[in-house]
DNA sequence: ATAATAAATTAAATTATTTTAATATAAAAA
DNA sequence: TTTTTATATTAAAATAATTTAATTTATTAT
């Protein structure tokens, strides 16, 4: 088959495609929570991350919405699971999540 | 008045809204474009923004289109705007973009 | 004044995302 | 094997964001 070669546009507009993909994935008050919380802990359960979702957000999110969730964002590689029985122990996959979630601490919760 | 005393929850509620609003929106191809537009040139008019947007993305994104991109992004004081005569001149009106797609760019653009 | 240019506004139409509700699967316990 | 627990899947309903098209405002030039 034909070698593709990548131009710097090219590289350029498939950066800003995936810098775009993480953005709007992460722009979602649950899904944002459930990253953080996942930072924060390491590696959690499904059901542990919908504890610990339901205590923050008071009264809202559906066991069904929180798997959908980690659904999408597993799909994007953003998390992984592993299954152990009946669990699935989810974890951060990309570093690169770290790092954003990083930034934006630094710039929106000054100490 | 009551004085409302920021608690530490408090602050990090506030700052995860904040950094949501901003994930939000950035995460729409036209208005990054606007904003990586801006950090390259400092300062363009609306009409040269529309043309640069144009050019990068053949055939799409309308006059009205950008400029209502231009007014959610003014609002959320992402940029500001000044008044020229007919013209309306933008900048980047937050630091914090710059550092966002700073980041965004080293993450997802490697050398 | 009239016309032309630069940019903003509004509203309707379209499309995408989110939420809800019901159901399904798979593993463990009784 | 029946029940329970943990999680995922699916589809419909609700909501939100985007796009398009038409119009408007303000400024400059004729």
């Amino acid at each position: 088959m034909k070698k593709k070669i990548a131009t710097p546009e090219s590289r350029r507009a498939q950066g800003m495609a995936q810098a775009l993909d993480m953005m709007k994935i992460m722009s979602h008050p649950l899904r944002l929570s459930i990253l953080c919380a996942l930072i924060e802990h390491r590696e959690m359960s499904a059901g542990e991350i919908v504890e610990r979702i339901r205590a923050e957000t008071p009264a809202k999110a559906s066991q069904s919405q929180i798997s959908q969730y980690l659904g999408q964002l597993r799909e994007q590689g953003l998390i992984t699971g592993r299954k152990e029985g009946q669990f699935i122990y989810y974890r951060i996959g990309d570093p690169r999540v770290k790092k954003l979630i990083a930034l934006l601490h630094d710039l929106y919760c000054p100490a």
